[in-house]
DNA sequence: GCGTGATTACTCGGATACAAGATGTCCGAGTTTGAGCGG
DNA sequence: CCGCTCAAACTCGGACATCTTGTATCCGAGTAATCACGC
């Protein structure tokens, strides 16, 4: 129960994207370097951020990826989906007559969690990097 | 990232063991049957919870397991930890210079989510079990 | 100078490899209860 | 009836076995920009 490197790499990807925010898109290899991490594993990574629609790639020379239009509402949650997908975090799948109490607690426990990310946003992050 | 299947069965088998809450202890292949699991494995995964000191183990015939004295205070939180270990969910192990602020959102944002487990207590599931 | 083709710098996707963790199973060893048996 | 022994019913712990998932690598294919070359 931990979250992969994949969205460690993910995460880490996005906010450099949203810090330049430019129309020119930047290159695997460039991101890849920065976290020392092989460029074929990273794009391998982004193609499921390009498939949730939050980043668009640019192929042939100069190509590279740069986000989509929606550009300033993307929240941690919105990478986190993307990358480990929306399942729940907790299944029971006993067949106990009623619904599962336990359950319904780490549910709960887990919409705590998921509001936190929800209202956090990249940009929010870059702000406080200008500032520092 | 998610829970794995002992923390269910852990979790399941701690109500069990709490809505008991006699002296005599249960049969690890009594409280194996009701979730489908194989006695060994079951035990386990209760030796875990042993060693964290919330159930101890009476061997011998008629043996089996309880709960060790502190028994109404035990919260999710604990058996969670018992199981899946308390490491933090993220770990950003880059080098960049300062603190990682994507880790500190995420550190929040989990402990949103465990300070839910810690105040939800097993005993509070057995009264709401008692009523229904 | 201008079009055409080749080269180069990229991304994309699938196939594959490897490691680690989750999920069990099996077995031998220790421990307690209780039954059986002999005095 | 008492005590001894032995079998049965348990848990404990380590050593496997298997399956899934995470983490990557490699390669061929497609694509866009740029360079070279001939007219």
């Amino acid at each position: 129960m931990r979250f992969t490197k994949a969205t460690n790499y993910a995460l880490h990807t996005m906010l450099m994207l949203v810090a330049a925010s430019s129309v020119k898109p930047i290159g695997v290899q460039q991101l890849a370097e920065s976290q020392n991490v092989s460029p074929t594993y990273l794009s391998k990574i982004l193609t499921r951020l390009v498939k949730a629609g939050m980043i668009e790639s640019v192929s042939g020379a100069n190509g590279g990826y740069r986000l989509s239009r929606k550009k300033d509402d993307i929240t941690f949650l919105d990478i986190i989906h993307a990358i480990e997908g929306n399942a729940s975090l907790f299944e029971c799948d006993f067949v106990h007559g009623d619904e599962c109490l336990i359950q319904a607690v780490m549910k709960d426990a887990e919409e705590k969690m998921e509001r936190h990310l929800k209202q956090t946003k990249l940009v929010d992050l870059v702000k406080q990097q200008a500032q520092a």
